[in-house]
RNA sequence: GGAGGGGUUCCCGAGUGGCCAAAGGGAACAGACUGUAAAUCUGUCGGCUCAGCCUUCGGAGGUUCGAAUCCUCCCCCCUCCA
């Protein structure tokens, strides 16, 4: 359980990620219904547009949103990777031209913070350098070495100006143990309420997040919350918690849907194949979502070929409520101290394919 | 009845003697997607025994070393005039 300036969510937890403060397609009283607990938005993002004094003047994010649960805001750290040939990174912060217009910006910890503060997220993420893979030894060493500095920057930031946000700190090093470590170390000296896992899941081999993640689980300390950034997967999911990640956030659920890729019990379908033209059952005749309540397969399929909105409402809806309820199913295992025979029996069942869903 | 324009690979549409199995778009099919520049992107898209061959640009015939492109006749569509 984790208690914020607006409520509590349980652990694990699946958060859906509303980029641009709201998750595409789904309203709140939606969200609500799939059980959503916790949304995840944006700074760079936001602090572009409609930009951080229009919210802060609105009264922050919940206020201008309407959604009254918790949410976390991502630094924009993500950003610096995922829109690298638009920026430069050097000590003091990242220069970077916005993909909207062009026009230059600079963030830095302090502003990160301060920007976050006016958006008034309940959990905060530090500006960091998400190193993106491959990357060599020696350049996993600078972006950790240049993320710590950044995280002591952020946090005296924070201490000058203490709020009812929390700040996490993240740990980066890539794929390396030794620089995993080393950046677990100097953290702990900086006290963060909770510690997000980053730079995972952005193009290594699965057995590499598993082993970074085997790694350093027993090295977390047992009492912070751990969060880890952008994973993943549903099996990504049942492996996390085993490492005891307690909370995830993931476009994958969300941008899959719209692209046509449903996830079930049984493993990934691709609903926009020709094989549903006429196939009149539900996705998942157990499945408890809206989608799976009132619509076929053809007619999914049919609104996601024509384009009409209703297609990508559903398949979101879906895919949510399949992420939630899996993480639901997650917490009872635990509860019931079955979780490794729990994920077990989900993997194999996962492994099956779709076409034994009947 | 007269004048003009046009029929191209599933659809739209470029191509007006060789570099054309034929641009581009759409559709279709398959794949990708992990802190969202994403209702996006990539690939395939006549057939085969696939570095080659065969069939194809309304139909038939002809010119040419070579035709979707030139000529003749025929069929069909559109616009304007009577």
């Amino acid at each position: 359980m984790v208690k914020t300036a607006h409520g509590e969510f349980q652990t694990p937890v699946f958060m859906p990620v509303g980029t641009q403060a709201t998750v595409k397609t789904q309203s709140h009283a939606e969200l609500k219904e799939l059980g959503a607990e916790i949304i995840l938005g944006n700074t760079y993002h936001l602090y572009l547009r409609p930009g951080a004094d229009l919210i802060a003047s609105a009264g922050g994010l919940h206020e201008f949103s309407g959604w009254d649960r918790p949410m976390l805001t991502d630094s924009g750290g993500y950003q610096v990777f995922s829109l690298k040939a638009l920026n430069r990174i050097t000590d003091e912060g990242v220069e970077f031209q916005s993909h909207l217009d062009g026009s230059r910006h600079i963030f830095t910890p302090e502003n990160v913070v301060e920007i976050q503060r006016k958006l008034g997220s309940d959990i905060t993420m530090p500006l960091d350098v998400c190193t993106e893979y491959p990357a060599e030894h020696r350049k996993a060493e600078k972006d950790a070495a240049r993320t710590l500095q950044w995280l002591k920057r952020a946090k005296a930031a924070w201490i000058a100006n203490p709020s009812r946000q929390v700040l996490y700190g993240i740990v980066q090093g890539s794929i390396y143990e030794d620089l995993r470590e080393r950046c677990l170390n100097d953290i702990s000296e900086i006290d963060f309420p909770g510690l997000a896992l980053g730079g995972l899941s952005v193009g290594e081999p699965k057995e590499d997040l598993l082993r970074i993640l085997d790694f350093l689980a027993p090295k977390l300390p047992p009492e912070k919350p751990r969060h880890l950034l952008g994973v993943g997967t549903p099996e990504d999911l049942l492996d996390g918690v085993l490492y005891g990640v307690d909370t995830f956030d993931c476009v994958m659920p969300t941008r899959n849907a719209r692209n046509g890729t449903i996830f079930t019990r049984k493993g990934k379908m691709t609903i926009k194949a020709a094989a549903y033209a006429s196939d009149f059952r539900p996705i998942d005749p157990e499945c408890g979502c809206p989608a799976c309540r009132n619509y076929t397969r053809a007619y999914i399929r049919h609104m996601l070929s024509v384009g009409e909105i209703l297609g990508l409402r559903l398949t979101t809806a879906h895919n949510l409520y399949f992420y939630i309820n899996l993480i639901k199913q997650i917490r009872q295992a635990i509860k019931d101290k079955s979780y490794k025979s729990f994920r077990q029996e989900k993997l194999a069942e996962m492994s099956e394919g779709s076409e034994h869903l009947y």
